[in-house]
DNA sequence: CCTTAATCCTGGAAGC
DNA sequence: TGCTTCCAGGATTAAG
């Protein structure tokens, strides 16, 4: 995508994209990146944004079931609906569409004049990446809690980029229950918590992801993490360190599941 | 501060 | 087979 122009924007959903600041009205096609060049891409934890030549950039985040295509000119999508956004790009390498596809629309875009704009004002909040985060640091952020571990892995405002996958796959790992108190993990659980997600994540990107239904890459091949997930939807099964059946827990909202005896509570 | 429930959606699986 | 209920990679909001 880098590189490429943005000749096109086909919007069939105007409530899937928000303009976050400035004027009011339709969101326009240049917003949208219509007639801008493509310059770099950045993520932030679960963030993605699109910065181009000619200042405007676009936040995006995937939500439960979104995801990105890159469709070459001359092929097509077998999963035609739910494409709430797409753009036709023109690079060297020659013509064809970005497509986002978000079956339950939990995800979205939000349209930004600038770079600088977007980090100021979606990107704020965010706790720091969790694929270069340094252990001191997290030790720091979860003395400031009493609140489950759990509920902190989660929390995008404490660190970003950790969902309910890895937060299991990552505690499992480091043997500490979900339940703890972020503030009572020891110097040495935090760094083998902050090695766990750092492991776990970089894994699951090397088998492409975690596909559980609808995650695609952008060239359309499912992630093959889901196979080789140790906990994550495996309540009932024996556990993969000692064999005892693993146990369904519910934190924040979320369905946890962990081993009783290999993630202690202390 | 904290937790919970409700909400935004579609669709696949399980239960009857 | 068909209908209903529950559940799912996320995040925000209101209420208590």
């Amino acid at each position: 995508m880098v590189g490429a122009r943005v000749i096109g924007v086909k919007l069939r959903r105007r409530d899937f994209v928000e303009r976050c600041a400035g004027r009011k009205g339709r969101i326009t096609r240049c917003e949208l990146l219509e007639g801008s060049t493509i310059s770099e891409l950045q993520r932030h934890g679960k963030n993605l944004a699109i910065l181009t030549l000619q200042g405007p950039a676009l936040g995006i985040h995937l939500g439960m079931s979104g995801h990105l295509r890159y469709v070459a000119r001359g092929e097509t999508l077998a999963e035609n609906n739910h494409i709430h956004c797409e753009w036709n790009l023109k690079s060297a390498r020659g013509k064809g569409r970005l497509v986002f596809r978000d079956p339950r629309r939990f995800g979205g875009i939000w349209t930004f004049a600038s770079i600088a704009d977007l980090k100021q004002r979606l990107w704020q909040d965010l706790g720091p990446d969790a694929l270069s985060i340094d252990s001191d640091v997290l030790h720091a952020r979860f003395a400031r809690t009493e609140r489950a571990i759990k509920a902190v892995l989660l929390d995008q405002h404490v660190l970003a980029g950790v969902g309910n996958i890895y937060a299991d796959e990552a505690l499992f790992s480091a043997g500490i229950h979900p339940l703890k108190p972020a503030n009572r993990l020891t110097d040495v659980q935090t760094k083998s918590l902050t090695s766990a997600i750092q492991s776990v994540m970089n894994a699951a990107l090397d088998s492409g992801g975690s596909t559980i239904r609808s995650y695609t890459d952008a060239d359309g091949n499912a992630g093959r993490f889901a196979e080789i997930h140790r906990v994550y939807d495996q309540a009932g099964e024996p556990c993969p360190n000692c064999a005892k059946p693993l146990r369904n827990m519910r934190v924040s909202q979320r369905t946890t599941t962990y081993c009783p005896r290999c993630q202690p509570i202390r």
